[in-house]
DNA sequence: CTTACAGTCACGCCGCGTAATCGTGA
DNA sequence: GTCACGATTACGCGGCGTGACTGTAA
């Protein structure tokens, strides 16, 4: 009946060194120490005891707090959960200012732009005419999870609205298109020739990719690794992917997630 | 036209240590060191990014973000302020979810546990009672300010509604009102004796006052401190106070305070 | 002479992750 | 003998606060 440190440690979910920790910092010891080799032992009690250290950790309690909770009687770890929660409420409310402000510092860095949406979404539109809107009609309801509409919400969120873009011909949208075409190109053949999606050439075509998305969204990691989402399992981008080469979409959505991770923001 | 550190440290608000640091980080060098003092300079051009710079950590941006968005055209600004309110939305989402869970697991430490308010606040009423219902009425509007309306909300919302104060007799709200007083009054003698709020005499008495106070709240510092509040200014626990010493409201609320600052949760 | 301010180390905080090095158990 | 697993020790992170000690300006 006695867990040894690992298995413990398996069987929460937690690190060796979390229990070391834990130990070391008097929140949790072992039931014993192995005579010999000085192994913790940990037992059922313990294992209880653990549960409700990382409910309160989960709930952001401090440590030395959460060492005062447990020992606690019932109407202080009241307290504690009460108190805990007015923190929580507050950190909201100043999140909530937060978003405000930065809200307020968008629209001022765009200083007055207030087109109206269609013009934008017909761009759009035309961009992926190729796949053919019934096509899109016909898949949304059925094959477009749950974390695909997500994806594709983070993405039209980020799309710019500058005026640049309200005057745009045929051609320039054929232009921007056929760049899009190119970096896809470029990709498949490094994948034929044998690279792999952390490569420095393909990562180097992808910067050249993330800067020509900028044209059109206001970019960031997430937003990319929104469209690598998009780009791996989305059919209206498989339909544009796939003709290039059959693993494509997944190479390329792969490359993406390893240059978003390589940015700050 | 040159601030030397300290200057730039009081305009600013912040300290020298973080101006160094920034040096150090190369977010915010100087205009220049002194040739043979070494120290840094600054001057209008650096008083300007570090606004930029504290805006954004107010934000919450990391430094090393903010080095790269300083250093950004306007768009990637865009995106980073963009990515950052996701950020802030999710932690939103997060914390509520937190609250809500707190907000269950109180409901079943204390266990369906449904009395009506009135039977508490009665109780409540009987205690200050002394201080008289009309007095409490005249003086609401006028005198006590937002802050204290504020604190007043804390000490009630930590209000116990467990059953076992549901039947105390009257007998029992005086003797719980005695002991009150009991503490008022070992006090005052002790601020007599000439004992500072934060001496050792003083604090052990409060830590009665405070284990009394959890017979009819649950107690935490913040609920302390807004109590301390209520004692130093709200005109109804003057009442209660002023006749033991004149000073012994801003003393206790002190004291309190200082024994607020000792607790964990 | 004081003393307020300048500088440079360097440790401390929190909650572990991540080696590095070594001893044990199966 | 080979491993996976145990132990201990110690550095690293982020963003500074807080000294300690020394040098300089007024």
């Amino acid at each position: 009946m006695a867990y040894t440190a690992k298995k413990l440690a398996d069987l929460s979910g937690i690190s060796v060194r979390t229990l070391h920790w834990y130990d070391e910092q008097g929140l949790l010891k072992p039931a014993y120490y192995g005579e010999e080799n000085n192994y913790r032992y940990y037992e059922k009690e313990q294992l209880l005891a653990l549960q409700q250290i990382l409910f309160f950790r989960e709930l952001g309690f401090k440590l030395d707090a959460i060492k005062e909770v447990i020992n606690a009687k019932e109407f202080d770890r009241i307290s504690a959960l009460q108190e805990h929660e007015r923190k929580l409420k507050k950190q909201i409310e100043r999140t909530n200012q937060l978003i405000c402000t930065i809200q307020e510092t968008i629209k001022d860095l765009k200083g007055e732009q207030s087109m109206e949406d269609t013009s934008i979404y017909k761009g759009f539109q035309d961009w992926i005419g190729g796949a053919g809107k019934d096509t899109y009609h016909l898949v949304k309801k059925d094959e477009v999870t749950k974390d695909l509409e997500e994806a594709q919400e983070i993405v039209l969120q980020s799309t710019r609205q500058d005026k640049s873009k309200a005057d745009w011909t045929k051609d320039d949208w054929q232009a921007f298109n056929d760049k899009a075409n190119g970096f896809l190109s470029d990709v498949s053949k490094l994948l034929q020739a044998g690279d792999k999606p952390e490569s420095k050439a393909v990562q180097a075509v992808l910067k050249g990719h993330y800067e020509h998305a900028k044209e059109f969204h206001y970019m960031s990691p997430v937003v990319y690794l929104a469209m690598a989402d998009l780009y791996r399992a989305h059919p209206v981008y498989r339909k544009q992917l796939d003709p290039h080469h059959k693993d494509l979409a997944e190479f390329m959505a792969k490359a993406m997630e390893y240059f978003a991770s390589q940015k700050k923001f």
